[in-house]
DNA sequence: ACCGGTCCATACACTACTGTATCCTCCCGG
DNA sequence: CCGGGAGGATACAGTAGTGTATGGACCGGT
């Protein structure tokens, strides 16, 4: 007679799990609730198992942590990487199409900029985190200020416009995060970006 | 034989506290280790006495937050209307007097700026907490759109720059609510936000 | 058929919290 | 000098989480 027990959230599968499944979970975790709200205990209740699957795939809480965070450090790495090339022959072009990529941010949604302000909130009270988020902003604005580099002559000029065009990208997260009435869209921030920052230095 | 059991950390007053004391100690929490890191069992041992303190001032931990939010609008609300009023006759002026403002806020360091985030956080899981920092943001654009209508005729590029203008200082709370090497200080923020948002506007 | 991985469940011990209830201690006014 | 209220201590019960140890279950290959 009583209710049956009804498996706690969408127990996600029945069939064995990998490391990598316990990193996506941890991903969800840390997107919806911060990293504080990252515990082994409901990462197994979502998962549909317990935590004896947990500690066979990582030896501690911690571990699970820096996994998830080197694996963000590798993917982000690597998205620098692949947009130093240039989309496309006109700079301008190409600049508008890095913000694009900036503001969707990997394609997955909100996930990934809820991710990434959940690391910075992270970062805030972990020195190593902090440290790393410090490379990726840099190497962030080498990339941009490469971009800026093409459309203006001064070196100086490209560095303020990439730090502007950054700072505004960081800002918006914090309202594209969590879409609201009012709240600046992405296509609203692509006018205001291109019309004021971009192409007045274009000539 | 036993260490001796030394008090905590600083156990600031063998004073009778009040409840602004807590309200100031679960600032401070929050500021430090976010919102999540604000529990009345370390708060007490900060404050130096024990949590049957806490249960007399409050109901119970909500309430300490809930609190600590309206405490925080209303300062807010507080600052914004004593910024409407022009600190310049020159509106350049003003406006940048506006931007030390924002990015000093309030004076208190950094922590103004920490807690912030730390709220901004709370924001991404809280909807009544989100609504909160929309009408904040709200009433800032307001703000910092009639501002920028004293130096631009039309009303949509006062709108625009004020947008740029906001997102770029929330951008940078990242930075400089943890100061270290090689981020944008407020000296530089000052500079291109004048440069590129301020001054070519104005006539 | 059995055996070694791989993945998971169960049970236990422990820590860090929240609330509640009750008692104690100043201290200040009458 | 005493009574009451503001502020705090102590003790208890309960919850949510981490680790650890150990024993399965379910494969694949040989």
């Amino acid at each position: 007679m009583v209710p049956a027990p009804a498996p706690p959230t969408t127990p996600t599968a029945a069939v064995r799990l990998n490391r990598d499944d316990w990193l996506d979970a941890a991903f969800a975790a840390a997107v919806e609730h911060g990293f504080d709200g990252v515990r082994v205990l409901v990462l197994a209740d979502t998962l549909g198992v317990t935590r004896g699957s947990f500690y066979w795939h990582f030896k501690d809480h911690a571990e699970l942590i820096a996994a998830l965070l080197e694996r963000w450090r590798a993917a982000e790495a690597a998205s620098n990487q692949r947009l130093q090339q240039p989309a496309s022959d006109d700079p301008v072009k190409d600049l508008e199409q890095l913000l694009d990529a900036a503001l969707a941010h990997g394609g997955a949604d909100l996930s990934n900029m809820r991710f990434e302000l959940a690391l910075r909130g992270l970062g805030r009270r972990d020195a190593a985190v902090a440290a790393m988020l410090l490379e990726v902003d840099q190497a962030r604005m080498a990339l941009f200020a490469g971009k800026f580099a093409r459309i203006t002559p001064d070196t100086k000029t490209a560095i303020d416009l990439a730090a502007l065009f950054y700072l505004t990208i960081v800002g918006s997260f914090q309202a594209l995060s969590r879409p609201q009435a009012a709240h600046p869209t992405k296509q609203y921030l692509t006018e205001i970006i291109g019309r004021y920052l971009i192409k007045p230095q274009a000539r």
